[in-house]
DNA sequence: GTCTATATGGCGATAGAC
DNA sequence: GTCTATCGCCATATAGAC
């Protein structure tokens, strides 16, 4: 084995230089955005000089793209077990419910990229994003929304688990602040239980519906 | 009327230096966030030099903090008509989804801001936020969350539907690449009766409900 | 593959004339 | 109240030694 300077851990695994790099781009791009990051900070991040990034990538657009890619790879593993579990349809939601809010909430670089790249709005970055990563979720959570609620959009259905889930987690700092806030509210079981009951029960009770 | 230089119009209103540059400010800082923004791009935009804004303004932390409230500014009177209109709880829904829908949607600048806002989660300015916007508007929610849902948690049903609203609006253009997209989802009165009918009955139809 | 040194330009902010 | 001119610093990116 040749003698390797350490440059940076995730656990027990020894980075290379360019995973160093990679991994620190997603945490900082993550919490100051694109221009809040200069190269001279993730090099002082990442231990190398500014020069050796640029060895490893053509400028830091390239740089960001790579980075980007490599947050989400590996996402689409995680919900697999929710789709092949052999459950009832309402069991599939509360499962997936809560495997997108444990993503969201604990892959916070994830979650925080996510956002900035969906506010940016690039299309061409909003396809690799749906084609590449989302769309294949998507699909399977329309076939479960259509076995849910035969009668309504499967698409906005879909839509709207996401979206509820997703704000949900983002605005957690904001809610802090509202009345009404409770120590369980901190909990994802519990926030996974309520958004479940929601979404497959409704505001009303039976009975009273309009 | 003393001689004015033509710096900037709202519609027909005229605009004097310091409005013409928070009202700049505000559209480009939703764009391009606290440091895509530089004060040289912001008095080109604005028509002025760099020194004229620093008459103003002490530095580019004070703008920004006084565009951000220059913006939420007047965001509560737009509900008051839902909250006063004499209706059943359910039709209350109903405009309320369609009023913040609405608004997020038209005012675009505000929910960039906002949603940066959130993401940079910073203490003090989350209080301004809560405190100063938005805490009456969710008391008022959740009044109406009680009666809709006695046995639910109150400020976490006002929660899901802030958020099921906010994360829609938002992730609209991600949404266009999934399949099942139609035309008819870009309507508000569309996304505003699912999101309704969603929140008020739920996903499954009453009887097969677990 | 990594460094030091440097080119070139934009940044926030200020001085001082009008 | 607005300007031009300028300061000192930091940005991205490159050249060339080791």
């Amino acid at each position: 084995m040749p003698p390797e300077r350490l440059l940076g851990t995730v656990g027990a695994i020894i980075l290379n230089s360019k995973e160093t790099i990679l991994n620190k781009a997603i945490i900082l791009f993550a919490e100051k955005g694109y221009s809040g990051l200069s190269m001279r900070q993730l090099a002082t991040a990442a231990n190398l000089s500014v020069a050796a990034i640029y060895h490893y990538f053509p400028d830091k657009n390239a740089l960001y793209l790579e980075a980007i890619r490599f947050a989400f790879s590996g996402k689409e593993r995680i919900f697999a077990q929710v789709w092949e579990a052999e459950c009832s349809a309402e069991e599939k939601l509360a499962r997936f419910v809560h495997a997108l809010l444990d993503v969201m909430t604990q892959d916070h670089n994830f979650h925080c990229l996510m956002q900035r790249e969906i506010m940016e709005a690039n299309p061409e970055r909003m396809n690799l994003l749906a084609q590449g990563i989302f769309k294949q979720q998507f699909y399977l959570l329309m076939q479960l929304a259509e076995e849910l609620a035969p009668e309504q959009d499967s698409h906005l259905v879909s839509a709207s688990i996401i979206a509820i889930v997703d704000s949900t987690v983002k605005c957690r700092p904001l809610n802090k602040f509202f009345p009404g806030r409770k120590p369980e509210h901190d909990r994802t079981d519990v926030i996974a239980a309520h958004i479940t009951h929601l979404l497959l029960n409704g505001l009303t009770s039976r009975g009273n519906v309009q």
